[in-house]
DNA sequence: GTCGACCAAAGTGTATACAGTTTCTGGCTT
DNA sequence: AAGCCAGAAACTGTATACACTTTGGTCGAC
């Protein structure tokens, strides 16, 4: 899309606040990331400001990037729409699904559950995220993945801001369910499984608690 | 979001390509935009490139930006994700609704009328893409506003690329509808309703017909 | 007359410079 | 000792400079 030394730029902070590796409310100073990536401060400012749109990072005005903290109400927000689209999509594929994209999504099932049995905790919520998003690639609707593999970024920072201590282990259960339902044909079921399945991972957030912040305003707010 | 000098070339360039007056494949140089409103490149650059996210232009390594010429398979896509996302909107809408939002709904659409019956086209075109972004406000979830403000930004430019002579002139009245079924309560209608209004607007498209464009290498594909 | 190479003009991609703001520190006052 | 003001350091916002690529045209060869 664009040239090649922003793209990295864009999809290493990506990888590093949706890993949390980068809590929520931490400055990206432009010139310490330009140091880092051996360029300079032009390009960082190319990518902070692609990230802002993603929502993944806040710009404030003379004062800089931070890694975004999305408030409560915004992750309900984000949650509803996924529930919109994804259980709609689901109601579509069972329609037109193939028995190769049957195969294609349960292949991907057993990696997730390969990565939770080796404890790669990223991986595996990194999967769990991709599993969305190949299906709305096996549906051939390019738009539709592009615009879900956004919502799914903001859902996991999300997700690492109000994780309870026992997460959702069983997300991958749900996939199964809902390919199953697929496989069925049965558009209606798939589609209620979904909204189950999303619901399910938003009851696992705790949105009361107090999330850890480097944000000092919003942390007395 | 950021600072406004960037967001009054976003907004003008935004307006200029939805209402028509820069056709699909028109080259946007830097320098003249940069003259244009009195910037340095530096800022049109940033505007340009918040654009290209928006898939309202499309940039070219070395060769510059473009306005964008979707085709008609991503125009096909954009629609299937407003159905599936609209669709589920009135659906959920139609249990929550307030009589006062239901007025809103309703003063808008005098507004569609009023701007079709004095004959302003752009307007109209306007209002009747409002409308389905006041209704998200009306839900109260402003995430699924600015994601259908960004795809009807996309639908704006695929209808006036793939316009027929004779556009509907009925999408008024289906609003009027699918007020009505949410008056109602009847969420599965107003779903129906809403996947069919949209249909409709799609099928008064002409996917095959010869697009006027800049781009010869899009011209000849 | 047509094709091809070369040169100039224009345009993009990146880095740097500079002005204005914010943030931090040190010392002074109370 | 706590609070506050001043000055310096750091940082952001915008403009400019420069290298490289593309584009357009002219001249020459065939």
């Amino acid at each position: 899309m664009d040239s090649s030394a922003t793209s990295v730029i864009v999809d290493t902070l990506t990888r590093a606040i949706v890993e949390h590796r980068l809590q929520p409310g931490s400055k990206l100073a432009e010139q310490k990331l330009a140091d880092h990536f051996g360029v300079s401060r032009t390009l960082v400012r190319q990518a902070l400001f692609q990230l802002s749109q993603n929502r993944l990072i806040r710009m404030e005005p003379a004062r800089g990037a931070f890694v975004a903290a999305p408030s409560a109400e915004e992750a309900r927000q984000v949650f509803a729409v996924r529930r919109l689209l994804e259980a709609g999509m689901v109601r579509e594929f069972a329609g037109s699904i193939t028995p190769s994209a049957i195969k294609s999504l349960r292949d991907h099932v057993a990696k997730e559950k390969a990565a939770a049995a080796a404890g790669d905790a990223s991986g595996r919520i990194e999967l769990l995220g991709d599993f969305h998003v190949r299906m709305a690639e096996l549906m051939g609707n390019e738009v539709l993945a592009t615009l879900l593999n956004d919502l799914i970024s903001r859902c996991s920072l999300i997700t690492l801001m109000y994780q309870t201590a026992v997460a959702a282990s069983h997300s991958s259960d749900e996939h199964v369910q809902i390919i199953s339902a697929l496989a069925a044909r049965d558009g209606e079921r798939a589609a209620a499984l979904m909204n189950e399945h999303l619901l399910n991972v938003e009851r696992n957030l705790e949105f009361d608690r107090k999330v850890p912040t480097h944000d000092i305003a919003a942390a007395l707010a």
